[in-house]
RNA sequence: GGGGGGAUAGCUCAGGUGGUUAGAGCUCCGAGCUUAUAUCUCGGCGGUCCCUGGUUCGAGUCCAGGUCCCCCUACCA
């Protein structure tokens, strides 16, 4: 009989727990005691000293909040520092924010409501900085609230703080302001206490608009144009004509997308062969004033047709794609090769306009036929529209051939002067002045639409064009036509592309294909233009002499101030952005003018690829720069970043440290929807994070992301974080139970000890499977294979619910020997929490609540040592077990070691395979009782096996599964035992040649099992003789035997029922119904109950003691069938082996 | 346009060098187990292995051609 009296209500050193928890409010209640105790500082204290281990972070971009994606990501960072942590790593615990670019000055403007550039100038460029760097700063402090509450831990500023620059910073850039730092207070104004955020003395995030970051930046530049690799180009560019920039390579592949263009064909008149026209085609017909020549290809056909009075000149392939439905109206007159063609002089319809006369001469004089092998021949009429200031293909033509350039439109997209009625009108606007004018001109042929892919801007979606600009670039260096292994020293030195390769070649690549697939960008790639036209960002340190062309670049702010011969008063008090940057001049070193800057600022990844150097301190601390640099571990989302920050990391890596920046590097897919779309507000399958924090939790969202494979993207929704919930509560269900059996059972750890040696066959097994779990997720995640990891935490989760404690739970009842209750006490608890703590670093909240309970709340020890690493609690050293016992627990599970070496005497492998051997019997066992039509909770006579187990534990295994399969006894057999009979497996690849078209005459015969064994092993199948080496003799169970065979494993049950064995079946029947009743009616375990049955067999009788003390019952009629309900009481109908017996059941009042 | 990868159960995917009756998880259906569990166990339904040829005793696997999808890359007018 069970205590009644220990209902809880007496001292337990463990708080009682709900039947199902609360992630949400867990994981708030953790972050309090994270927060007000001190735990991350805790942990940074304690792992200070250890050996390094370098995570460099990525900056996010801090210009809107935090999404989903991000938290896969930042899982990743967070799950690896802690792990590194637990392993007594000395960490950085550096985050970083991304801060300067196009992306923060298209949201401002958005917010002001502003269309263009002008009106930025017209507002003033300081106001507009200051907003700036405002937006990135409430950004910063709404990324930072949101990675806490993810769990990541990170030397975060207050977000108060940055709130509270920002606010200072709208007051004006001197505003005096004090923050913390990381040895007391620091001040100063505003401006410039935001450009020494995350130094060593201010602390906290990184951010990419310090001072330091930019100044080091210059030093890349500077050593860049040592080296002759920095140039300035002139190149028809894509251009976004609302951003008023040029889009570099890196940036063009984000903006593809279909969009429907005119499609115009036109004719061009021959001057020296009169009516005749060559015919043109556009899909842009805004280019069509700057056209300069027409390229054809030297050996296409041409052919000259008289279609509706007019005679023109058509590509041969094309001619009836040009003239569409009527083209066999159309008379060929001649045939010509491309190359008859070049060199033919014609008049374009805008050769009227000032802009065209005066690049071209006197009626556009200059317009010619030129040959190009590109010219294709399935598209337009194989005669190419060339405007060299409107495409790239046509620039490079024009420069090879000695063409003018026309650049119709300005930096926002409107037509310049001298062209006519299309002067001051938008690039897009004039689609129909066009074709107007080419109508009038007679030169208009057809018009139809086209849908193609074609370039847009990747921030604000805007169609690009191609304008003639200026642009700086860093030199890839030649790409040379043969294997990497073969190439010179000389011709590596000459070439940044191939010393990149050799930086890639040392970095271990997560996924591999990261390895090609970077190594295809850098082949692939062409100069990286580093130059942007606009105004929030690094400022180039370019000064180009207006006078003598000379070039210099600047290698820091300092060099800058001491050459400053003009405005260098305006820069003071200032970060080195714009406005006030522009205002220095420095004197040429050639010629001795005055030098501004070049206007432009710098590309965004230049701020992002500098962190290795910058945020290690590589100029001031060259020692700690050698501690930290390499870094270990980077880890981002692919998509982008082989061509984004790997690429500029790898880039500014080698040309300043010749040295890869980091060994690994761990890419991962995308986040989209449920239904493996992109995520997209208007199609339902977004979700935010501040949602699914609230919603599923944080602890859920981590297991689910880490659970994914890293190199496909995440399908991320409400079902599948459900199925992720699921998984968890089953381990909160194995707490829950340890818990409420301890508390009634006043059971304190430690307080009996009972050997490893002396302890159950199941104790020792889950012991060393959780000793197995250590290791193997020690060595996933030292592998960076996060998913490995949750894939065995998984299965350790399940063993311990399914299989340990369903199988154990007698020995936690009251009524279960002292000593052996004691074991399994214990050995629950350690099992349990060797599974949280390798869990940990996983989902850190739940986890550390469950361990808190399970270490006793009061008897926790929060202070630091300052023993060292070794001290650790849960290391070899220092086992947890003990700690608990004289109540020396750290107050967090994120304060102890890895639990690898601390368990690693609870191994015991044998046991393990001999357990896994029992479990699968089990199954055979149920499937065959399946089969058999019997379920499991009849009783049987026996169990015939073969199990392969040997050994001291053997028999207590077998008694374990006896007991799993409900049969009396089980007994081992050989395969000599009439359960078999023997069949005959052909060894194919060994026969087949011989046999030749009879191999499937023969394997059919082996199949039906006619077959004739001889002597020497050998046998005739289908007449055929085989010898013994060529075949295999399998055991086979016998058809209509109640066995299942498995890999070895055979399970025979006997099948007959006596009568004593029905009654006791319908014994079990009658328990599990009440059971059923129990838990329907609401009752709690403590409850007692009074019960009757109606119409069972009066053998049934017999069991009474055992119904009664299963079920809690206090009293247990027995009566005939028939007669009235009992009026509220819980029935039910039960099938007993006599037919169907009514059950009714209530709680007992005593 | 160039390069790479893929197509196998309703869904997500495994299936060295050709070999016997093509598997797993999820879903669905049925049964079983269980006063820690919404867990779990057993069984079933479900297949033109994208199509067409070829090589072979034998092809999901190798070869040729085709169709469709994905990724990387690219201003072709």
């Amino acid at each position: 009989m069970p205590c009644r009296d220990a209902r809880g209500t007496l001292r337990s050193m463990f708080r009682p727990v709900d039947a199902r928890p609360d992630l949400v409010s867990i994981e708030h209640e953790m972050l309090r005691s994270w927060r007000e105790e001190g735990v991350f500082e805790r942990l940074r204290a304690q792992t200070t000293g250890g050996p390094a281990w370098s995570f460099l972070d990525g900056p996010i971009t801090a210009n809107n909040p935090m999404g989903v994606h991000h938290a896969w990501g930042r899982t990743y960072k967070d799950l690896f520092q802690r792990f590194r942590a637990s392993l007594g790593h000395e960490l950085r615990w550096q985050q970083g924010f991304d801060c300067q670019g196009l992306w923060v000055e298209v949201n401002v403007e958005r917010e002001l409501g502003y269309t263009s550039k002008r009106q930025i100038e017209e507002q003033g460029l300081a106001e507009f900085i200051s907003l700036c760097k405002q937006r990135v700063l409430t950004y910063a402090a709404r990324q930072t609230e949101q990675s806490i509450r993810l769990g990541m831990w990170m030397d975060w500023n207050d977000p108060a703080e940055l709130l509270k620059l920002r606010d200072a910073l709208a007051e004006g850039p001197a505003t005096p302001v004090t923050i913390a730092g990381v040895d007391g207070p620091v001040s100063g104004p505003v401006e410039q206490l935001i450009g020494r955020l995350g130094t060593p003395e201010v602390g906290g995030s990184y951010f990419t608009f310090s001072d330091e970051n930019n100044d080091l930046i210059w030093t890349f530049l500077a050593t860049c144009h040592a080296r002759g690799w920095l140039y300035k180009g002139s190149d028809s560019m894509p251009w976004c004509a609302r951003c008023g920039t040029g889009i570099s390579q890196h940036e063009m592949t984000e903006g593809y997308a279909d969009r429907e263009d005119p499609s115009l064909y036109f004719g061009l008149a021959l001057v020296d062969r009169p009516g005749e026209e060559l015919v043109a085609w556009t899909t842009t017909p805004w280019t069509v004033a700057a056209n300069v020549a027409a390229a054809v290809h030297p050996t296409l056909d041409y052919e000259l047709v008289e279609f509706d009075g007019r005679k023109l000149w058509i590509g041969a392939s094309r001619r009836t794609a040009t003239l569409g439905g009527g083209a066999p109206r159309a008379v060929l007159l001649e045939t010509r090769k491309g190359s008859e063609l070049i060199g033919w002089k014609y008049r374009a319809p805008f050769d009227d306009l000032p802009a065209v006369r005066e690049a071209l001469g006197p009626d556009g004089a200059a317009h010619r036929v030129i040959g190009w092998d590109d010219v294709g021949s399935e598209e337009g009429t194989c005669i190419v529209h060339i405007a060299p200031g409107c495409g790239s293909d046509d620039h490079k033509l024009g420069v090879a051939e000695g063409l003018p350039a026309i650049a119709p439109i300005d930096e926002s997209g409107f037509y310049l002067d001298g062209f006519g009625a299309l002067s001051g009108r938008e690039w897009h606007e004039v689609t129909e002045d066009v074709f107007a004018h080419l109508t009038a001109a007679k030169s208009l042929l057809r018009r139809e639409k086209i849908t193609h892919r074609y370039p847009h801007c990747w921030r604000c979606a805007t169609p690009l064009v191609f304008r003639l600009v200026d642009e700086w670039f860093i030199s890839m260096g030649p790409l040379y036509e043969k294997p990497r292994d073969q190439l010179t020293k000389a011709e590596i030195d000459a070439s940044l592309r191939y010393q990149i390769m050799s930086v890639v070649d040392r970095i271990t690549w997560l996924p591999e294909f990261g390895y090609e697939r970077e190594l295809d960008w850098l082949r692939n790639m062409s100069d990286w233009m580093i130059s942007k036209k606009r105004y929030w960002g690094l400022a180039l340190p370019i000064y180009e002499c207006a006078s003598c062309g000379k070039v210099e670049v600047l290698s820091s702010r300092k060099e800058l101030e001491g050459r400053a011969t003009a405005g260098a008063a305006a820069l003071e008090g200032h970060t080195a952005h714009r406005p006030y940057i522009d205002e220095v001049q420095i004197d040429c070193s050639g010629c001795g003018e005055k030098v501004t800057r070049v206007p432009d600022v710098g590309n965004p990844w230049l701020d992002a690829g500098i962190v290795s150097f910058s945020t290690l301190r590589y100029r001031e601390d060259p020692e700690y720069w050698k501690r930290w640099f390499p870094a270990d571990f980077i880890t981002e989302s692919f998509p982008g970043q082989f061509r984004n920050w790997f690429y500029s990391l790898l880039a500014m890596s080698t040309v300043l440290a010749s040295s890869e920046p980091t060994k690994t590097i761990f890419g991962y897919g995308l986040v989209v929807g449920a239904d493996g779309r992109a995520m997209h507000k208007s199609w339902g399958n977004s979700i935010e994070f501040d949602e699914a924090a609230d919603r599923m939790g944080a602890d859920v969202m981590r297991w689910l992301f880490v659970g994914s494979r890293p190199e496909e993207n995440v399908l991320f929704g409400w079902e599948a974080a459900d199925e992720t919930r699921r998984r968890l509560l089953v381990l909160w269900n194995v707490y829950a139970f340890l818990v409420g059996q301890a508390r009634s059972a006043r059971w304190t750890p430690g307080e009996v000890e009972v050997p490893a040696s002396s302890r159950s066959v199941m104790d020792r097994w889950i012991l060393s499977r959780s000793a197995e779990l250590a290791s193997s997720v020690e060595t996933s995640l030292r592998a960076y294979d996060a998913y490995a990891a949750v894939r065995r935490l998984e299965q350790g989760i399940d063993e311990l619910s399914t299989w340990y404690l369903r199988r154990t739970r007698d020995q936690f009842a009251a009524d279960a020997p002292e000593r052996e209750r004691h074991a399994a006490f214990d050995t629950l608890h350690q099992a349990l929490l060797t599974l949280l703590r390798v869990a940990a670093p996983i989902s850190p909240f739940f986890t550390d609540s469950l361990y808190r309970n399970l270490v006793g709340n009061d008897q926790t020890n929060g202070s630091v040592t300052g023993a060292g690493v070794s001290e650790v609690v849960g290391g070899a050293a220092r086992p947890l077990a003990g700690a608990i016992r004289t109540g020396s627990a750290p107050g967090s599970i994120h304060l102890l070691h890895w639990p690898t070496e601390e368990s690693a005497g609870w191994r015991d492998s044998e046991l393990e395979q001999a357990m896994e051997r029992i479990i699968r019997a089990a199954e055979l066992g149920r499937s065959v009782r399946s089969a058999a039509g019997i379920r499991t909770r009849q009783p049987l006579a026996r169990a015939r096996v073969v199990l392969g187990v040997r050994g001291a534990d053997a028999e207590a295994l077998q008694n374990i599964l006896a007991d799993e399969l409900n049969v009396k006894s089980v007994e081992r057999v050989d395969d000599a035992s009439g359960l078999f009979e023997r069949r005959v497996k052909v060894l194919l690849p060994k026969v087949a040649k011989r046999l030749g078209a009879s191999t499937q005459v023969v394997m059919q015969a082996a199949r039906d099992g006619k077959v004739d064994f001889l002597a020497n092993g050998a046998v005739a199948i289908a007449g055929v003789e085989l010898a013994a080496d060529e075949i295999e003799i399998q055991a086979v169970p016998r058809e209509g035997q109640h066995v299942a065979e498995d890999d070895g494993l055979v399970v025979e049950l006997d099948t007959s029922l006596t009568p004593a064995l029905v009654v006791e079946g319908d014994a079990r029947e009658v328990i599990r119904a009440v059971q059923e009743s129990r838990k329907s009616a609401g009752l709690q375990r403590e409850d007692r109950v009074e019960m009757e049955i109606r119409g069972a067999p009066s053998e049934l009788e017999q069991h009474r003691g055992e119904i009664v003390s299963a079920v809690g019952a206090l009293r247990c009629q027995f009566a005939k069938s028939g007669g009235a309900p009992l009026a509220g009481w819980e029935r039910a109908t039960v099938a007993l082996s006599g037919g169907d017996a009514e059950l009714f059941i209530r709680r007992a009042t005593e």
